[in-house]
This record gives structure tokens, C-alpha cells and sequence, in this order.
DNA sequence: CAAGATAATTGACCGTGGTCAATAGTGTAA
DNA sequence: TTACACTATTGACCACGGTCAATTATCTTG
């Protein structure tokens, strides 16, 4: 079925990539153009799109790489033992994802599965982190009432929540920490006896 | 500050939007193109920009209205008394917001004000909804341990989730009643005596 | 009403993502 | 090496959102 690829075709790919974090590492990702990664690898402007599907299939890969090498760093450090703990390992994760609107938008597009097409990096990525909470939360001191998986998926719906008040001019740019800390003090501490 | 608009601003105006509706009742809002309002309001190209910031700026207009229409809508039926209730008063409002991905998209970007620009007519119904929930909250049997305005968007929290995996390939088109009534309940619910 | 000031409209033009029929390159078998 | 099938590349072209200097309409004031 798959074909092997041939030489030339890996070059061609790589050289557009590199390209690409190049000029994102300049200019951040809102400012990539297709023109502008063509032009530098010297190739026509039809061979990229024979390359990725579109435009955003190439920030899926160049984001998703970001996202797995944040969360890669998640994982290796100690797991969280408390609520703390757990927004600390969040903080740099979300603050990448914050780091341009253009970026949590293209996120945020891609972070589920797009329907009926191959399952893409950034999605893949938000697997990842629902695994690593699970982890987390089971090894932590958080309630026991609701299954792991579901608090994990809360997790995730909260540190969303809170990335998009970032962005709002109303609740402006305060930090990401004490908002994510206190939504989810109230959906994994464990029942209190008195309060 | 604020100069009296023309009588025909207005009339080009209303054209405009009157044309945009007919147009996403007849194909979707994902079809609507700028160069057929303009063609069929019988204006030039500009005078759309002139009326309208950009696309979106419309668009945020005629999803606005929508969604303002499900809010009312909401608001005239009796106030859930318990979870399953509240379910049953979102179902609407979150269907709508994911008849078309491209809609759900449009909302999310503007679910907050963008910064340093006036609010506009989805993020005002963000804010409409916050409220709703926050009476449905005070009102009904849930937790009282943590404050109504943290659960209400909580609750909004969710609801996106639960929406964005309507268009998830993995956990594919299965309902938002399911989903949306398991966060809610661990979410929501008073803290059991025993279990 | 005339003249000047302000506001609305026009449409040629641009930027940029994306398409596709034609062409050139690559691997393979005789 | 030649012939052939298949793949990669090309670049002119299109779609569509958005701009802006020039033009036209409307309002105001004497």
C-alpha cells in the first residue's frame, strides 16, 4: 500500500521543515507564509502543498513537536503530589499554548481529531496529556468519587477555560495559575469532612 | 463623539445583514462568501468594509443573534431543579453552536472579547450565559461549597468540551446529553454522605 | 440655493492560501 | 541501454478576504 518514499522526497520535506522552524523561530508562527518557506527552500509553490495538505498541516506538525517536547518535560519531572504541584507542571505547557492567539486558535482547531482524517500531532498530543493526568491524579491525593479518566478530561477543560480568559479583555491577562488553581481545587480536592 | 449615522448607512447596512441571513438560511454559515453579499445588496466590495471590520465582524453579528435567540429561549422555560433538567435547558443552545464546525470554530474565537477591542455580540452572550447559570445554580439542589459563579463557568467549561468532542474522530458523534450529564454530575453534585 | 465640510461608496488592486495539467525525474525490468 | 510506469516538481492560475485613493452623496451654514 505505502510506497517507499523516495530520496528525494524525504530531502525535499526536511529542507521545508527546517525552513519553517526557522522562520517561526524568528518571526513566531503567525507570521509564516507558505510563499516565504517555498521561496527560502528554493522549491515551487505546488510542492509544498504535495507535502502537506494545507497550510495548517504543517503548523500541526511544527506545533504538535512543541507540544509533545513540553509535555516530555512534564513527564520527566516528579509527578505532582498536590494541587500545587499539579498547576506548577501545568504552567509552562499552557503558557506555550498561550504564547500567540494565532497558536491556541490553530490548538484549539486541531486538538481533537479531525473527523474521518487521520488523527493529527496536536491531537495526538492531548491523548498524551489526558494519560499523563490520569497518572497524576491517581497517584496523588485527589478525590476518589469520579473515575480518573473523567477528572483528567476536567483537567483539560479547565486549563482550556483558563487559556481562553487569557485572551479575553474582560478577566485581561492575569496569570494562568491562580484561576486554573482555583477551578481545580474545586474539582479534585477530595471531599471535605467540615468546610 | 458618536455622529448621527445617515439614514442610507443604516439602509445599506440592514441590506447587508438582511442579504448575509438569507444567504446562511439558504447554505450555512460556512458558505457565506463577502462577494456574494455584496453582489446580491447590488454594493461594491468596500462598502462592506466600511460597515463591517472584517468577515468575522459579521459573522460574530449573525451567530450573536443566534445564539442570543437560544439564550431567551432558555430563559422563558422553567429553571432546572435538578441536573438532568439543566441538560435537557443546555441541549439546545450547544447544538446550535455545533450544527457546523465552522460555527463552533467562529464561537470560540470570540467567546472572549478580543483584547483591547469592544466586546462583541458572542462574547456578550458568553456573559449572558455565565448569569443563567449562576441563578440556575443558586436556585437548584448542587453544591454549595464552592461559590455559584466558579461553577457556572465550570459549567460553560464543559459544555465546550463536551463540544469539541462532537467533532472528535475518536469519541465520534455520540450525543452531548451523555457526556455533558457525566461532567455536570461530578461537577454539580452536592458531596455524597456515603459512597 | 451655493459652497464647503463631512460621510458613504466605489472598484481596481493586493496578499496569500490553494489547484492542477503539464513536465521532469526516478526506479525497474528486459 | 532503452522503454515504461510511477512519483515529484513546476508555475500559471484561481478564490476570496481585505485595502485605499478617488468619487459621489448628504448635511450644514450663510
Amino acid at each position: 500500500m505505502a510506497r517507499t518514499p523516495q530520496k528525494r522526497t524525504l530531502e525535499t520535506r526536511a529542507r521545508l521543515v527546517a525552513v519553517a522552524q526557522d522562520i517561526v523561530a524568528r518571526n513566531g508562527f503567525e507570521a509564516l507564509r507558505v510563499e516565504d518557506v517555498v521561496q527560502v527552500a528554493g522549491v515551487a509553490k505546488g510542492t509544498f502543498f504535495a507535502h502537506f495538505r494545507d497550510k495548517d498541516a504543517l503548523m500541526d506538525r511544527l506545533i504538535g513537536a512543541r507540544l509533545d517536547a513540553e509535555i516530555d518535560a512534564m513527564v520527566a519531572a516528579p509527578p505532582p503530589r498536590d494541587l500545587a504541584q499539579m498547576v506548577d507542571r501545568l504552567v509552562p505547557l499552557l503558557t506555550f499554548m498561550t504564547s500567540e492567539r494565532y497558536v491556541f486558535d490553530v490548538i484549539l482547531r486541531y486538538s481533537g481529531a479531525a473527523a474521518r482524517e487521520e488523527i493529527g500531532a496536536i491531537a495526538t498530543t492531548f491523548g498524551r496529556q489526558i494519560e499523563v493526568f490520569i497518572g497524576w491524579i491517581e497517584g496523588g491525593d485527589f478525590r476518589r468519587d469520579v473515575p480518573a479518566a473523567i477528572l483528567a478530561e476536567g483537567v483539560q477543560a479547565f486549563a482550556v477555560q483558563v487559556m481562553a480568559l487569557r485572551f479575553c479583555a474582560l478577566h485581561g491577562g492575569n496569570g494562568l495559575r491562580d484561576p486554573l488553581s482555583t477551578y481545580l481545587a474545586a474539582w479534585l480536592s477530595p471531599p471535605q469532612p467540615s468546610a
